[in-house]
DNA sequence: GTCCCCATGTCAAAGCCCTGACATCGAGGT
DNA sequence: ACCTCGATGTCAGGGCTTTGACATGGGGAC
């Protein structure tokens, strides 16, 4: 019973000592309207549609993320990849250690200069890769196909603009 | 070392068969480019400035969600509330598990009429919502203060019709 | 040289999320 | 009445992610 959105709820601000009444961050009905509401519900989406595809591919999406960067910047470290797929170098490290067993990365044991370990792809994972990433470049055209090709540089731009606004 | 992004490498396509030569979705020089990576770090950031904005007020990001949703739909079910939060039915259940401990909200132990149990806020869960939208709110603030305001709506729609091409 | 700071890799524990599977309940057709 | 179908709640297993903590290595200040 009950579908999510399309209905506006009386305001509630009767419990206390608000000095200021919690003022939304723009003219919005209610939490549906929320940029970061549709920024979760199209991100949700991408992750749902990425991971079916990927998953005839034997991959997840954070492996593929971790081979996609390492097909453009090969020898990146643990910590590199961490960065450049937005999570701790922890679960970095786990990715990793499953790549590692599926044979599509290198590691060296031991570090001779500093003590990151640099990163290759296996001929196995380059090709895995290249299959995977058809499926993936896919469904990004059906994902930008809503959206007027004139708006799809400022779409990006804004994305940045917020993303940098949030800090670090 | 190695900083991510920023780099133009040179092709690769010389593995094997590939009739399409996986044409790029659009314009770009590397994997940055793509509006699914844009899109994935917008959210990342989100997620972390929320979670870190939350952990204040003692809520995980999808206990908040929830809470939201339950303060403008009282008696929504798991299901429903799964289907707001763009996760399963057991992540939800997971979710509410935690929230009913917490005495954040209630749930009837059998339903009545159907199988699906409503759910409610408690006076405790409407409080600890009403103090944590503030800060959730200023972090939407920040995100959209980096996005010029003309563009805000357009930002939205473009959001949702990307969800939308990307079926469900 | 020595000390301090930062980055890196790693381990452990906890939580979230997913797929797969199962049982229950209501609605509709037969 | 019966049966199928869809929706719901739940359990189990596994993968991902996080916080917290610890040890190692390099670079710079002193």
């Amino acid at each position: 019973m009950g579908t999510i959105g399309g209905r506006a709820l009386a305001c509630q601000n009767a419990d206390m000592e608000t000095p200021t009444p919690v003022p939304p961050p723009h003219a919005a009905k209610d939490v549906t309207e929320h940029v970061g509401y549709r920024l979760k519900r199209a991100s949700a989406a991408l992750r749902t549609a990425m991971d079916r595809a990927l998953r005839e591919h034997g991959l997840t999406v954070p492996q593929y993320s971790c081979l996609e960067l390492l097909d453009e910047q090969p020898g990146l470290s643990n910590a590199d990849l961490a960065r450049g797929t937005f999570v701790t170098r922890q679960s970095a490290n786990v990715v990793l250690r499953g790549l590692k067993d599926a044979e599509l990365i290198t590691r060296p044991q031991s570090a001779e200069h500093g003590r990151a370990l640099p990163v290759h792809l296996t001929a196995a994972g380059r090709e895995r890769l290249h299959a995977a990433r058809r499926a993936v470049y896919a469904i990004e055209v059906r994902m930008i196909s809503g959206v007027p090709a004139d708006r799809l540089a400022a779409l990006l731009s804004d994305l940045d603009a917020m993303t940098e606004a949030l800090g670090d």
